[in-house]
DNA sequence: CAGGATCTACTTG
DNA sequence: CAAGTAGATCCTG
């Protein structure tokens, strides 16, 4: 009877200036981060029966998602679940959080990254289907011409948080 | 097998 | 120089 009561998946609201983010955990730590643009429905989990753990990791995450939005250095993150993704893409986002804050890399400088210097184009792929944007930094990705590139967000969204990490776009 | 958040090289005004 | 085109390449569903 005492099934340690396991929780799928928890998805809770993080208040921002740019409105409000939508993060969901699974027993393993973050897996999904959307933005407020993000229409879709997804049933909240009541406070109460949120696990004190979740709870811990969710506070990170909201230090960590307004820092970035306020141009700070995150000083901590939440652990990832980022066994959505297929062992090519977790390697993709793995070097992704290499890249520091403030700057910027290619797709092809990611592809060398690991190892596979010619994947440049399934790299963007990648970047397309990262589950926790904005802490797994695929907006500091852009295309080799120093050009912005692509964005799942909306390519408006990714200037935005480029210019307030304080890049300066060529 | 088609298609993509690429890249490089090349061709044109 | 800017802009357009073609091919190469590789992961995904």
């Amino acid at each position: 009877m005492s099934e340690p009561l396991r929780v799928p998946w928890i998805c809770l609201p993080i208040a921002s200036e740019l409105g409000e983010f939508r993060a969901t955990y699974s027993d393993v730590g973050l897996a999904q981060l959307r933005f407020p643009s993000d229409k879709t429905i997804s049933t909240a989990a009541k406070h109460a029966s949120v696990p004190a753990e979740i709870q811990r990791w969710h506070h990170v995450t909201s230090e960590a998602v307004n820092a970035i939005l306020s141009g700070r250095k995150p000083k901590a993150f939440p652990p990832f679940d980022l066994s959505s993704g297929t062992a090519f893409q977790q390697r993709v986002w793995r070097a992704m959080m290499r890249i520091p804050f403030g700057q910027t890399s290619s797709y092809g400088e990611l592809a060398s990254a690991i190892g596979n210097a010619k994947a440049v184009r399934a790299v963007g792929g990648a970047c397309g289907a990262n589950p926790i944007p904005v802490l797994v930094p695929c907006h500091r990705v852009l295309a080799a011409n120093h050009k912005l590139g692509g964005f799942s967000g909306g390519v408006a969204t990714k200037r935005e948080l480029l210019r307030r990490e304080g890049v300066t776009l060529i």
